[in-house]
RNA sequence: GGCCCCGUUGUGUAGCGGCCUAGCACGCCGCCCUCUCAAGGCGGUAGCGCGGGUUCGAAUCCCGUCGGGGCUACCA
């Protein structure tokens, strides 16, 4: 069997969207899989849509995500170019040959006609192009030119039923008579996606068209350009196909582009590992085995094949995909995670830059520190700043949260004063001392419960309810630091 | 309207005629652990859309039906 070569195509219009990079990531798995090639073409046919911005975010999200391509409009390749608007040449030959072949016809007709002829033969209005300029001769065909009109490329549709095995779903066929001849070509000249796409696979040789369902049903119409193109000398074989669910929203309409969560950037900006990002997204209509959903990348190469995706639409849902992540985050090896931390924590002007490489030695120090504290109490790496910028502020910085305040038991002034007295005379200010140190004077002595005894002492030191481990966090802080924190709070309480 | 696709707990899935009194994960609820929050442990909640077949036996096969989705552009 010959190598496979998938493609992944998308044209540059607004940010990436999750749906989108389910598709490149099932291509990528099933060419590393197959030990096959994956082209990354730039569909940038709709030069109103199109922007050089979106492409910039396309290889941005590519290269964030690590979903590597074997040729592309950034590193070429044997099929160059890989942008679609510098292919017209060819696209523009293709045209001609079908043209010539009477594969492809001029097509004069309005809209309003073809309306027109419907309502007079009593049909339905709705029923779309009627095939009516299939046959015209040159003279009518001159006649519509004298007039000003400029024909359309429609491609003639066979009457007969066509059948292809989708790679997901089985077989799937179109009845014959229900597909009208399409265009391929504007009036204006200028080609359309409908023409391009599979002009451009068969020359660039694909294999496999792996895409989303919304595609399935223009596939009766690549089929029979596709066997035009094989005809004509272009395309070698029709590709397989297979159509890849869609990934739903709310209710069950399709993930919009205006719905946050289909944002790629915006899920990065809040923290996704890209690895967790991309195992949840695999999630969606596949899955490595029945009792198991959190892996890597290399196990879900291993074990990636397009027959086994689901037919049906998934739902995104952020909270499995939150828990996907945080998955990652605790399997990630401590310095590893550590420095992840850091854009965010730089982000919010806790730390002086985005690398960890940079930091100062005592940043550096406390990250090192902080970290394992926070690894199992986060699910994405954008909650670093509000568990640890208590760390990396001044004393003075501190911002007791209003509610954890309203929460402080009765007594905490004296709790704080006890603990201040306690922590003063402490030789030894690691956790374990501190926490027997505190229990004796707080809990046993004073009978308060732990959770009332220390709750104080957290927001003191934390300027919040919840947080890493307190006595560890002091530790961190030092002594010093703690104690100014503690007679802080008590004076604010006694203000 | 026409054509096509899809239909297992709230969500994502496993299931491929008997292993299913339907498994796993997320979510949700409870308990344990516990300095908060997590993590971890234990337990609970909830599903084969419906109706007919075929079969000794159906979530699994067939038909119908209902429901959801996509396409139906001189967008991609």
């Amino acid at each position: 069997m010959s190598k496979v070569r998938v493609r992944f195509c998308p044209s540059p219009t607004g940010t990436p969207h999750v749906g989108l990079i389910r598709t490149a990531l099932f291509n990528w798995a099933y060419a590393r899989h197959t030990g096959g090639d994956l082209v990354f073409r730039i569909e940038d046919t709709d030069a109103e849509r199109d922007s050089e911005e979106s492409f910039h975010q396309l290889l941005d999200a590519l290269s964030w995500l690590g979903i590597t391509y074997d040729e592309g409009p950034d590193i070429g390749g044997p099929y160059a170019p890989y942008r679609q608007s510098q292919r017209h040449d060819l696209h523009n030959e293709v045209v001609a040959k079908l043209l010539e072949g009477g594969y492809a016809y001029e097509a004069f007709s309005t809209p309003e006609e073809v309306e027109a002829r419907h309502k007079a033969a009593g049909r339905d209005p709705k029923l779309g192009y009627d095939n009516f300029d299939r046959d015209l001769t040159e003279e009518q065909k001159a006649a519509y030119r004298a007039e000003g009109r400029q024909p359309v490329l429609r491609m003639r549709m066979p009457d007969e039923d066509i059948t292809f095995t989708d790679l997901i779903r089985g077989d799937v066929t179109f009845p014959a008579g229900s597909i009208p001849d399409y265009v391929i070509v504007r009036g204006n000249g200028v080609p359309l996606y409908t023409l391009v796409n599979p002009v451009d696979d068969a020359t660039q040789k694909i294999t496999h068209v792996l895409r989303g369902e919304d595609l399935l049903s223009s596939t009766p119409r690549q089929i029979v350009l596709f066997r035009a193109l094989v005809a004509l000398g272009y395309a070698d074989v029709v590709p397989e196909y297979a159509h890849m669910p869609m990934v739903t929203g709310e209710g069950n309409k399709k993930l919009s582009k205006r719905a946050p969560e289909s944002n790629l950037f915006l899920h990065r900006e809040r923290g996704f590992l890209p690895e967790g990002l991309l195992n949840y997204l695999a999630l969606l209509g596949w899955s490595i085995g029945p009792d198991r959903d959190v892996f890597t990348v290399n196990e879900l190469i291993a074990a990636f094949d397009i027959k086994d995706v689901t037919p049906n639409a998934s739902r995104f849902d952020l909270k499995k995909a939150e828990a996907i992540n945080a998955d990652h985050m605790r399997m990630l090896p401590l310095g590893d995670f550590s420095a992840r931390l850091v854009p965010y924590l730089h982000a919010a002007g806790l730390v002086g830059s985005a690398d960890v490489r940079e930091l100062s030695p005592n940043e550096e120090q406390i990250l090192a520190e902080a970290a394992p504290l926070v690894q199992t109490r986060m699910q994405l790496l954008g909650e670093a700043p509000g568990m640890l910028g208590f760390l990396f502020l001044g004393d003075e910085q501190i911002a007791f949260d209003e509610t954890a305040i309203a929460k402080l038991p009765e007594n905490a002034v004296e709790i704080l004063d006890a603990a201040i007295e306690v922590l003063t005379g402490l030789e030894d200010f690691g956790p374990d001392a501190q926490q027997e140190a505190l229990r004796a004077k707080l809990v046993d002595e004073m009978g308060i419960k732990p959770r009332f005894a220390f709750g104080p002492l957290r927001v003191a030191v934390t300027g919040r309810q919840v947080s890493p481990p307190l006595f560890e966090s002091m530790e961190i802080l030092g002594k010093d630091h703690a104690l100014v924190r503690l007679n802080r709070l008590k004076a604010a309480l006694t203000a």
